[in-house]
This record gives structure tokens, sequence and C-alpha cells, in this order.
DNA sequence: GGGGAGAGATGCCGC
DNA sequence: GCGGCATTTCTCCCC
């Protein structure tokens, strides 16, 4: 217990990587507020405050502090107990520990950043390079536009020389997608002050009832895939080097 | 090295949650493509196969494959190679390892369920409990109704007896919201054959672009903070025990 | 720091 | 399974 204890407040102190294992419970106060009683659980605090608690099962973590935050260790009554403060949210939690499985500790190097492809951005620009993607005739004008107007996925002109707004999405478009795409049209029309802006969806599939909120509204749908840069990639793994 | 490769193995054969730190690349090719160049991470693989990878600094992982994903160790030229497969969504990863800092692995037991205050639903709850939080007379027929018009956070009469949608939301309200309100008003009106709907935005806040957009179609802004079962958890540990 | 929107979002619930 | 939506969303980018 002891050296628990001495484990933790070095790598508190020294600002490491800490990752332990504990039986704890766990309560939170801040934009929320939140209670778990006392299970197995891995704590995990980065090198900028992060603090992350996860279960044995699911992707998310089940209660954790945004970096930034600060700890600290005490001894209560022989039980230890982790509080955390983070002053920029006005939050607090406290972490009851009741057995330690392990602890380690490190500092991690880390220079690399993700590189992403099949995104919403990369089907815009897709698009922006393909314009007959959208129809025949079209003509881009932007992409990616943050205007007073909004932030425009692609906008451009049609055959006829109607305005032509295009909102893209990488999975299947719903509700939330035909909303923003009225927005943006709207926006348009009244900047402009033009009476006929048309508006296209483009994303790999659409629900059914967003299709027919969009067609009632006389927009389009345009059936676009994200593009897969790497598609290769999961046939042979010798082309990683493309990347 | 060996002795890194058997403790993976039994780990995963045994399913337990298996958390190590390594140097490593990442590749992943499924939902999108990504490729992740050397540098130190946490890598955690839990009891329902949730693969996550934790550079030192974020709240988020930087790669990960949900739960029901399989994963196998290869040794690949002296070095350690992690696959990771889910059929379900045609997911692969690739974790290449250089060195590995340390390796623990363990079985967790946890039953616990997370208790949380301060939800949207909270909100809509009070709501319904205390009506004239929206507006002298107003009269709650349903909260968190789940119909084929929508999920409508509070719908009933106002004190001129028409009908009154509330859409709640647990931060501060903005273009998204005011959307969705709006969807849920046409649907009602439309299912209704009514011509007159009011519509209300329940929320600490709202920003100021999102108002003008509210007040332009008609709708009204109520400031209403979520409830706050714990508030005085912060000043009062000893309260814990009232959750 | 706020506003706006994407995300390999995740997770929950209802049909 | 899909649909619709909240989330202590998180993250990024722009103003």
């Amino acid at each position: 217990m002891q050296t628990d204890e001495l484990r933790i407040n070095d790598a508190l102190r020294a600002k490491e990587t800490l990752i332990f294992s504990a039986n704890c419970s766990i309560a939170y106060n801040g934009r929320a507020q939140s209670y778990l009683g006392f299970g197995d659980r891995l704590i995990m605090i980065k090198q900028d405050g992060t603090l992350l608690v996860h279960t044995p099962f699911g992707a998310s973590p089940v209660n954790y502090m945004k970096g930034g935050a600060t700890h600290r260790l005490k001894n209560v009554g022989g039980h230890l107990v982790i509080t955390s403060r983070s002053s920029a949210q006005k939050e607090f939690m406290e972490i009851t520990i009741r057995r330690i499985h392990f602890i380690e500790s490190l500092t991690l190097l880390d220079q690399e950043k993700l590189l992403l492809a099949g995104t919403e951005k990369d089907m815009s620009d897709m698009i922006f390079e393909n314009p007959s993607l959208i129809s025949p005739g079209f003509r881009p004008l932007s992409r990616e536009e943050h205007t007073k107007f909004g932030f425009i996925d692609v906008f451009g002109y049609d055959r006829d020389g109607d305005l032509v707004v295009v909102e893209c999405k990488r999975d299947k478009a719903d509700f939330a997608a035909v909303s923003q795409l009225e927005r943006y049209v709207h926006r348009i029309k009244k900047a402009k002050g033009l009476s006929k802006v048309q508006g296209v969806i483009a994303a790999p599939t659409i629900s059914a009832n967003a299709e027919t909120m969009l067609r009632e509204k006389g927009y389009a749908f345009k059936r676009v895939e994200p593009p897969r840069f790497l598609e290769q990639y999961g046939k042979s793994q010798s082309r990683l080097g493309d990347f």
C-alpha cells in the first residue's frame, strides 16, 4: 500500500503517463453529476492531465476528465483516494480505491500525426475535382467555404446557371443533413437575393424518411462514395508505403 | 521478446483485459483508412474485444476497434505485429511493434452501472413536473415521446389552448436545435392539420445566431438549467450516500 | 474563447 | 437490423 501510494505520487509529480487497475468507486460533479459503485477498472492519467476510467467493456470511458485537470492522491483512513479538478470547467472527480491490481508509469514520446482518408473533406475535394459526380455541367466555385453564409461543402453553378449548394455526408444522410442543407440554401438565397437555389445531398446512401423530406423541399440526392485512397491496402500489405 | 509474445498470446487466448505500452505504427482500413507512424502509445484490448490505442495526449483514442473484433499476434521477422479484424464492419487494423515498454493483463469484474444526473431527459422530466418553467398555464401532455412524428422532449398545450413543442438542450442551444424544433413543429402541424403550433427551446443559453433564427421563425427561447441533483456534493463529500 | 460542424464518432432505445 | 438522437460528446478550424 505504501509502495502504491509512493508510485502514484511520483508519477503524478513527474507528469508521467500513469496507468493502473483498481477496484474503485467514482463520483463526478461538473457539467453533469455521476456516481459509479465499486468495480474493477483501468485508470489512465496522461501527461496532459487527461484522466480516463475504463470498465472491461465498451469503447467509451465510463468517467473522464479532460486535459488540464490536476490530480492529487490522498490516504483517507487507509484507503487511497484520487481527487481531480479542472478549474477550466469547474469539474471535480473523486476515485475511492479499495484495491490496486497493478500500477505502471512512464513517459511516452509520440510526435506522429494520424493520416486519415475517406473523410467528408475528401469527398468534397473529389467532387471539386470531378464535378460531374453531381451533375453534367456542374461548375464548382468553392469547397469547404467558411463564409458568413456558413460552412458549405461545395458550392457552384449547374448547367442552367442556377446556384447549387452541395452537402456531403461520408455515411448515410439523415434528417439533420437535410435540415443543414436547407439552412445553407436559405442563407444563400437571402444573402444573394435569389429565389432559386438548388440543394444537393451527396452521400453513399440516405434514409428513406430523410429522402422523403428532401424531395418535399425540392432538393436532390446524389449517390457518392467517399474516396478510398487505400482500397488496395487490405489486399496487399506491401503497399503501406503508398500512404 | 519471447516472453512478451507468450504473455500477449496467453492474455488474448484467455480473453483477459490486456494493456501494454509500445513503440509502434498503426494501419487501419475499414469505414475509412488511416496510418500512424512510429511512436510510444498505450494499447488496451478489453474482454469484449474492444481495442483502444492512446497517444500521450488527448481524451480520444487515436485508433480503435469496436467490441467483437478478433486479435492475433504474429512474429514477422523479429517484430511483433497485432492484426485485428471485425467481420461485422469489414474492418482491419495492424499494429507493428518495435519495442514493448510493459505488459499487464488481468480479468476485471465490474457489475456496476453509471448513475448520471443532469441530462436532457432530466430536464424534460423537470419541466413535466414544473410546467410553469415554460410558461404560466402550460399543460404538458407527454414527455420523451417516441412517435412517428419524432422524438419530442415535452409537448402540451399553452394557456391559449395552442399546441406547444418543447425541445430541451442541456447545454447552449445552436442552429441544429432550432432546425430540430422546426422539424417537429412542421410534422405536428401536418399530422394534426393545424396551422398554429408553438415551438420553444428550453436550455441554459442559446447562441446569438441561433436565437436570431429562432425569432425569425416565430419560436421562443426559455432559459432553463438542467437539474443538478448533486449540487451539494462539491460542498460536502459526506453526502455521497445520498446518491 | 465562442461558433459551427465533422467524427472510422459511441451509446441508447424503440420499432 | 435501421432510425433517430443525446453525449460530462471530443476535436478541429475559423472568427
